[in-house]
DNA sequence: TCAATATTGGAATGAATATTCCAAATAAAA
DNA sequence: TTTTATTTGGAATATTCATTCCAATATTGA
């Protein structure tokens, strides 16, 4: 019967999600997608319906891969306070590292879209809340295991880390020491002390 | 003779920084440059030559304005360490209150131009430089007046509070509460104590 | 008032944009 | 092999893009 597909749609999307990644939503015109996915205009329309949609599943792809990296890295520890410094360390190496100098596709999208649409306000919202939930488990964990004193205002912390996170995405798009970065990391996390 | 220049120059450039800051190089078309302005297409090529340089020229004025305006917040207070805070409360402040969620334009630029072109990563590169030595002169006089201990590694202190101003333009545009983000500020300026 | 000259509005240009369309190519079942 | 359904390449469309151009307008010194 029909033809079988002739690419494989997840591989093609993984492409589509590292475009936009580095060069954002305005910056990556359907022809630059049709050049560096390899499949045709036509089938890219049938397949994702257009740019918009497109760049969505893009970033709820990164989403997925990454948030699930995120808890996977946090996991490797059982100490709170190790968990977070090898995360924070962690993202460091990747983003000096990085020759594209992409930084974080979350981060990226909240400067370039956030200002001109409501939608990706709430989006972006939702990821920020999910990410912070994700460090207050930890630094619950931290109390728990009387690495951090209960005096702490544990929200505040949560925040806090989010917030030095995404700057640690911002500020290594220009730096390419790993070891000056790690200094501001230890820094970073010295007020868990 | 001549017919003398119908609008003025620094402020059409000033509406021009607004519109870039806002949007970004590539979201802001000429045509939205010219309704936002309010002067002709051939004023503007007139006066500014084009998109990318009248981009670079916003951006100067951006820096020009807002790097003696980071000074004046910080000089305002003889504490190096009242100077931070105040600094930071008051970023914090005004990126909350920002309708338009612009965050930094400095911020915005790395994140949107950074992964593509090395002329940009210098620029950018020369005012994290600058910003890291306006913060370290702070802490070195906080260390002199007593208020900072001399075992701190200042070098670190001044790239991390740079990381973490990145972060908080960032962050800062998907918060609405100034409440909540002044605790963040405490927060990472505790790193001090 | 008038000449001289720069600014201005808006049309014109050509390239790039996102999206649509269709004939030709292709692959699997009959 | 033929039929059938689907993908594919690439042309076609209409919009928007940055930039250029020029005739009409406006201003100021003479």
């Amino acid at each position: 019967m029909p033809r079988v597909k002739q690419f494989d749609e997840e591989e093609v999307l993984r492409k589509a999600m590292e475009l936009f990644w580095k060069q954002g939503y305005h910056a990556t015109s359907i022809q630059n997608l049709v050049d560096y996915l390899g499949i045709n205009r036509a089938s890219l329309y049938d397949a994702f319906e257009g740019k918009d949609i497109l760049f969505e599943k893009a970033f709820q792809r990164y989403i997925k891969d990454y948030s699930a990296q995120a808890v996977a890295k946090l996991s490797r520890h059982q100490s709170a306070r190790k968990a977070l410094e090898a995360f924070f360390l962690s993202e460091a190496k990747e983003a000096v590292e990085d020759e594209g100098q992409k930084g974080c596709f979350v981060v990226n999208t909240t400067t370039e879209l956030v200002p001109n649409s409501k939608a990706w306000v709430q989006r972006i919202t939702y990821q920020r809340k999910a990410m912070e939930h994700l460090f207050l488990q930890y630094l619950q964990r931290g109390v728990e295991q009387g690495e951090i004193s209960p005096e702490k205002d544990l929200h505040a912390l949560s925040a806090y880390l989010f917030t030095f996170y995404n700057g640690l995405k911002v500020a290594s798009k220009t730096h390419t020491s790993f070891r000056e970065f790690s200094r501001v990391v230890h820094t970073a996390l010295s007020v868990l002390d």
